[in-house]
DNA sequence: AGGTGTTTCTG
DNA sequence: AGAAACACC
């Protein structure tokens, strides 16, 4: 019997998969997700839980079409020979998603593979990263040009693929880690079934002119989704009409997160790395100071409500509004003189969409030291952003109880004086322009 | 995807 | 007085 390995690295759909529809057709598909250990190893327990949540979906949407799922643990480099040695006698295709980490680790991928006929399934992005350049080749480093550039490029309509049509071998997951405890965390229902009952409940919506509103809680939610493949872009901008206003606003959002992951393909280092490094000579916090200030963010007592209310969120639902995600972010590193990898990092823990590129390509843009970043002097006021776009203050109130109910505790004092720290910032700022850094 | 202080316009 | 425009960070 010959098999095809279908390879999830990071992108879990099933749906919008001709190559493997194609692969299927030359025998049996083995899927084999890969729970790398990095990724694994730095998340926390409500991202984990949705995870395996997510891969339980998968698992059982599997097992309804075949004998189950294979799971192993490994990075890829080191899991696919293994795998390879194991069914190599049977192994007809190899199916692999690529993430946007760069030609260099992707060329690794393809030489452990050794003889072994590789199938690209595709990214999970409308235009894989890498596709669109510039006239004379070179990456774009600018949003506005390269949406131009995306738009133009254009992406196929979603595939009529049927996981029923293919015939799945396998071993079933009795490898899955246990999920942690995370009884009292509200996550979304994970799988693509609930992906795609999201995505058709929602869209339709309101979104261009309440998007920005927490308290509305007016977007698609549907970030996780699209972080773990659940749901592919394509279906979704099949779904939109540029010309309806809240959809061409959308779309625009999901070319958001292919410049970025296209960003991140181009220049894989910026992950940990600034990509304009002008502003590491700032003075940011170290040692015990840093340490209380993280402290004080991440479990939202900054005295800041609408700061407090985002990183709050964040710990109980793995998410946190995108409005207030700028708002925390310009927050830590305007207000609090924290380096932007330290916020990257907490995000990165707790969020269910946490995704690589988006995040730590938002964080530069924040930090003013990414492609196409805010202005350095661009600083946040959390309290003119608070009453802009939480007007009432449904959103505070429903996550920091204690500013209307004193019997839930006492709220804190500010951390710091925002008037201050943001004339420091723009001291620091300038004084690194004169000498240069 | 801003904020702030100042000037200018408007009713 | 308040909005809108502007310059600068």
């Amino acid at each position: 019997m010959s098999a095809s390995i279908l390879w999830f690295r990071r992108d879990l759909r099933l749906r919008d998969h001709p190559a493997l529809l194609a692969a299927a057709a030359d025998g049996p598909v083995l899927p084999l997700f890969v729970l790398d250990p990095a990724l694994w190893g730095t998340s926390g327990d409500v991202r984990r839980a949705f995870l395996l949540r997510t891969l339980r979906a998968l698992d059982a949407d599997l097992r309804r079409f075949g004998p189950g799922l294979v799971v192993r643990s490994g990075r890829p480099e080191s899991v696919v020979p293994a795998l390879v040695a194991e069914v190599a006698a049977q192994a007809v295709h190899v199916s692999a998603d690529f993430g946007p980490y760069g030609a260099a680790r992707d060329a690794r991928v393809e030489e452990a593979l050794g003889d072994v006929p590789l199938v690209r399934t595709g990214s999970p992005y409308a235009v894989a990263p890498g596709r669109v350049l510039t006239n004379d080749g070179r990456p774009y480093q600018v949003f506005t040009p390269f949406h131009r550039a995306w738009v133009d490029h254009g992406w196929r309509a979603p595939a009529e693929s049927d996981p029923a049509s293919v015939d799945w071998v396998g071993a079933p997951s009795e490898d899955l880690p246990a999920e942690p405890d995370v009884s009292g965390v509200d996550l979304p229902e994970a799988g693509e079934a609930a992906a795609l009952a999201r995505w058709t409940a929602w869209r339709g919506t309101p979104y261009d002119d309440v998007r920005d509103r927490p308290d509305l809680d007016a977007t698609s939610r549907l970030s996780p989704d699209l972080r773990w493949g659940t749901i592919h872009p394509r279906t979704v901008l099949a779904d939109l009409d540029a010309r309806n206003p809240h959809a061409a606003t959308f779309r625009k959002e999901l070319a958001w997160r292919e410049f970025y992951a296209h960003v991140l393909h181009h220049w894989p280092s910026s992950a940990r790395e600034y990509f304009r490094p002008e502003l590491r000579g700032l003075p940011y916090v170290t040692g015990a100071e840093l340490e209380h200030r993280l402290d004080a963010w991440t479990q939202g007592r900054t005295g800041y409500p609408i700061v407090d209310a985002g990183m709050r969120q964040l710990l109980a639902e793995g998410w946190m509004h995108n409005r207030v995600r700028m708002i925390v972010a310009s927050f830590l590193v305007k207000d609090l003189h924290v380096e932007w990898q330290h916020g990257a990092r907490h995000f990165m823990r707790h969020l269910v969409d946490g995704d690589l590129a988006s995040n730590q390509h938002n964080w530069q843009w924040v930090a003013g030291c990414g492609t196409d970043a805010a202005p350095y002097f661009r600083i946040f006021n959390p309290t003119t952003q608070g009453k802009k776009f939480d007007p009432d203050g449904g959103y505070v109130r429903r996550w920091v109880p204690e500013l209307t109910d004193p019997s839930v505790g006492t709220y804190p004092e500010p951390i710091v004086d925002h008037a201050e720290q943001r004339a420091a910032t723009l001291e620091a700022y300038q004084l690194l322009r004169r000498h240069g850094g």
